[in-house]
DNA sequence: CTGAAAGCGCTAACAC
DNA sequence: GTGTTAGCGCTTTCAG
């Protein structure tokens, strides 16, 4: 067989345009046509408005692939969550979105559902693609990957719970303080037994948040009491079960501070099914403050988290790692904001008295 | 020129291992170690254990970018939706996620955010980066543009909302049957006036359920009322406003079916605020059972969607219209389900008796 | 069963 | 300012 270049090409007519039917059709080389794609100066407003006129006339839209190849990096971010079910991450990938879309950068979106294993083979088909780089709200499991793609040069992003021992870009909000302002304020309406109920501590905004509580709690002059304070998963059937532990203490709280938006849901199931009064028999603070906050009877107390914030934010500190690769680390932490509502009772108590910076 | 081979290296030291170094260490060729690789079988049992070693060895991970230009089709599937900050497509998102982490695909998620130029730009970026297909909740807006993709043969499912005139796979829920259903329940407790609250009548769940809305008024002999139905868009604050507006009626329904989730928080919050006891003073039921529901005094009625089937189910078409391109297209429909809880009042009068079909 | 080699479409030196 | 050209790393004929 001699005809190496036979082509059993299929009939080219269906298939996208590519940059050589654009450079034959504006009478100019591929080169050119690159150049005026990507809008770097430096070609004559001719050959400029010719190559537009062939973009146009082919519906030509230049082939990623071929770019990543050559270029050996998408224009592309990974973010990987840990609970894609969760609204919190809805808001956070919006912030995301927006900040991407503006630099055209598009979104490949993973979901670790708070498994290690499942957090590494994303991490490494998100290498696979050349990701420009990831952002990561982390299991906390694997330090040692992290470090890894660190090492590798991998623009790496951790939103929300912070990676232990490791120095890296970073997005957080003020965990401890939020709870402890919330904390204060139920001490400050008389409550002396307040309910602390939390996720699994080694997670940073678990650990943090159960910080804030305690600060409170000592500040206020108020004792702290173990058995008020629940570990759990982060989801609504851990706010659930602690829930019901606490009501079924002998001396149970009579102010409760649940410490994740799937956790307060949980809690208020669990207080709905005993028929008990909020705020009257007992008072709830939730943390994050969702939609439906407001949509409660009563209206819930809340902490809330710029959520769309952190996102965006995370996703421009990304973008300035790619273009500035030896800056050094930043840590962003966003303010949260105690938003008082009738579901801790009496409004008039003031906030700011408690000391929790 | 005549030494084309010069390969003017550059020092690999720091870079990903590549086919070639693979292919080296294991004394075979790059052929040999794609093939490995696609584990289409064809290589003896020797040259596998050599290649796999290799791999381990050097940590190999095949540059998807590389593979996508050789194969003019990504490993990844592009998915739209309209609302990104609707948890509604949270639950979606996450059941798509699943199949294609099944499939070893990967997503790439865009937001058009209701507008029609987003999701065009979308469309168009998800077709530069080769995705291998769109799933896509539709604005609606660009019926031509859906048509070329499907004519460019790129597999596309709807979800949630149908694009008018177009044969294309699809997956919904039984939308006008769960309207029929809720607002025939509410009837049999003995409501004479009751509201709807929905979304533009241009996009197909909005109409649907307005047509069972319609549908169990008259089957269950009740007069239509015009002013007792709101369109609004299919956000907290149309819910809201609309539910001002039925409120300040002369004559106020004694019931209201929101038509979809977010809309529900902003009615119950309207409700909320001129302090209406429900479902003494007025009913309620939302189209979408989300988390909350369980959560809200009184427990919410509810019309659930499969959600995550939804997602699921779209990902199944998806890959199935990737391997059999020219099988006849599918309109899943998915049951919708009426969650009776206490925020339509009395639970006993039975579901089934209406003619919903 | 294995290897050689031709590109996929694009970008970025480098030459003019 | 513009064109030429060598690959980016992989898959896939085709030859043996």
């Amino acid at each position: 067989m001699i005809a190496r270049h036979k082509r059993a090409r299929r009939t080219k007519t269906s298939k996208n345009a590519n940059i050589h039917q654009v450079a034959r059709r504006a009478r100019v080389s591929t080169a050119t046509v690159s150049r005026v794609i990507d809008d770097h100066g430096g070609v004559s407003q001719d050959l400029t408005n010719r190559v537009r006129a062939a973009i146009r006339a082919l519906d030509y839209h230049p082939n990623r692939a071929a770019r990543n190849l050559r270029r050996l990096v998408a224009q592309t971010v990974g973010v990987i969550v840990s609970d894609i079910q969760n609204p919190f991450f809805t808001s956070v990938i919006s912030g995301i979105q927006n900040v991407l879309d503006e630099a055209r950068y598009t979104l490949l979106l993973c979901n670790s559902d708070e498994d290690p294993k499942r957090e590494r083979i994303h991490v490494s088909t998100l290498r696979a693609e050349g990701v420009a780089g990831i952002i990561l709200a982390s299991t906390g499991a694997d330090t040692d990957m992290y470090r890894q793609l660190l090492k590798a040069g991998m623009p790496l992003v951790a939103i929300d719970r912070v990676p232990a021992h490791l120095q890296m870009d970073l997005v957080t909000v003020t965990n401890a303080k939020g709870a402890c302002q919330a904390v204060s304020h139920l001490a400050s309406l008389g409550h002396e037994r307040i309910g602390l109920i939390t996720g699994p501590c080694e997670i940073s905004t678990s650990s943090e948040r159960l910080d804030g509580y305690e600060q409170a709690i000592l500040s206020m002059g108020l004792r702290l009491a173990p058995e008020l304070i629940q570990l759990s998963n982060f989801r609504q059937t851990g706010g659930y079960t602690s829930m019901q532990t606490l009501l079924d203490l002998p001396s149970p709280p009579t102010a409760v501070l649940a410490a994740n938006n799937l956790m307060t849901l949980g809690v208020l199931q669990a207080i709905h099914e005993r028929n008990l009064q909020i705020p009257e028999q007992i008072a709830v603070v939730g943390f994050d403050d969702m939609a439906w906050a407001t949509s409660l009877q009563p209206p819930l107390t809340a902490i809330a988290q710029p959520t769309y914030e952190l996102g965006a934010t995370a996703a421009k500190l990304l973008l300035d790692r790619r273009h500035k690769p030896d800056q050094p680390y930043r840590h962003v932490v966003l303010e949260t904001q105690l938003m008082v509502r009738a579901s801790c009772g009496g409004k008039n108590a003031s906030v700011s008295q408690a000391s929790c910076e």
